[in-house]
DNA sequence: TCAAAAGTGTTCGAATTACACCCATGG
DNA sequence: CCATGGGTGTAATTCGAACACTTTTGA
């Protein structure tokens, strides 16, 4: 048997949303795509699954081509598949979403990858179906922040308590009371106060935590969520 | 521009698992595979994408087409794409997860359809990876059911508290205690009391309960989840 | 009359909310 | 010395957990 005869066979594509956190908003990163058609239009990092690789496999692959990242967050989000999505040729895309610490990355995605970082509120407009995949995205990060704490992966190594907060507070579009906050963040215990501080914010400047990563990892399947129940989008 | 000439084109097919429950166990529907390879194994329902549908398209058309439901509660859940998933063709599979009132389709697919509802744990060997995608989606299926009313889905239009508590504990593998539960189920809206009973479970008789429609629309977005805490899986 | 499932309240502790002032520092 | 963001506590309420007995009725 060499295969099933009668079926259409078509391409298949991967396309992520890259999100990162400059302190102040919540980012997505774009580059302008390199072939036609809608060549030198903005679009989400992509391209097509060869054969022999799994999807996972293509999504690191295209993501290091086009970025250099290697080794972050990289989640399988959701298959697009409208018939006319791609106006070339029938093109089904798995949609992927990753979460980055921009800081790490940010001369390199920029000068080298001619990639570029825009406020999720401002960005451009976006070829094909690309806008869609980005609110899916968005919505996704709400869903799996308020139950893992997958939210680390945007922040550096070292954090203050306020960037976390107004990392949250982003996310979710919502003002949250500090007091509260810290409470509900120190009682996970995932969070190890380091002894030096960050001053660039203040004078008095803020103390820096770091993540447990080894409760980070069990966590991952064990965690109540951050916002108040009324508020709880999902 | 006709096409992107040098990218490998591919199988995409589709895959459903589907839920039912028959008052004390949550089922799958199962049917043995119409064609080579691995004609006569038991598998979840599946087929191709064809050129000119799209994924939810072609997912409701293959359930219609194996088992002649229609309009029931559909969702993608995640794409397979290992090389070799299919042994005769490069195949990549979009699974979705389907909720049905077991019940009201019975007759229909075990005799018209040939398909078989199995125990969730007493499931025969499957094909493929068909037996990754169910364990995937038991697990979408706690991560919804917590946050979402779509248990309903599986219940008949009236429905005892027993019935719902009997599944819920089903889906999470946990007993819960009536008193609290009641409390919480009847705090969410969502129950209308009915005036007749069931008695086939009792001499006493219990009462049913229908949804309310309106509220339930409205509230696949704002649902604090049936769990305590502490036994939240997700 | 009894077996079997239905139905029903209370108490306790934990978690969540709302809320406002002092601290430390660099300029 | 003062403007700025950092850091802290308490009281009221709500929510969740644990727990056991009475009711109904068909056989």
């Amino acid at each position: 048997m060499k295969g099933y005869n009668k079926q259409k066979k078509l391409l298949a594509a991967i396309d992520c949303i890259i999100f990162g956190f400059d302190g102040q908003h919540l980012k997505i990163l774009l580059i302008r795509r390199g072939f036609e058609p809608a060549k030198n239009k903005w679009s989400l990092m992509g391209g097509f699954v060869d054969s022999g690789e799994s999807l996972d496999t293509a999504a690191n692959r295209i993501l290091k081509q086009l970025t250099g990242l290697e080794g972050i967050y990289l989640e399988q989000m959701y298959a697009f598949g409208e018939p006319k999505r791609d106006p070339i040729e029938r093109t089904i895309s798995i949609c992927y979403f990753a979460l980055i610490d921009i800081h790490r990355y940010e001369r390199q995605l920029t000068h080298e990858y001619q990639a570029e970082w825009f406020n999720i509120n401002e960005a451009p407009a976006l070829i094909f179906d690309h806008k869609a995949m980005v609110s899916m995205a968005r919505e996704k990060l709400r869903y799996r922040a308020g139950l893992h704490p997958v939210i680390f992966e945007l922040l550096p190594e070292k954090f203050t308590i306020t960037q976390l907060q107004t990392l949250y507070e982003e996310i979710y579009m919502t003002a949250l009371d500090k007091r509260n906050f810290l409470r509900k963040i120190m009682a996970s215990g995932l969070l190890i106060k380091q002894s030096d501080k960050d001053k660039t914010g203040s004078r008095k400047g803020a103390f820096y935590y770091g993540l447990d990563k080894k409760k980070y990892n069990h966590t991952l399947l064990n965690f109540t969520g951050m916002l108040p129940p009324a508020r709880r989008i999902i």
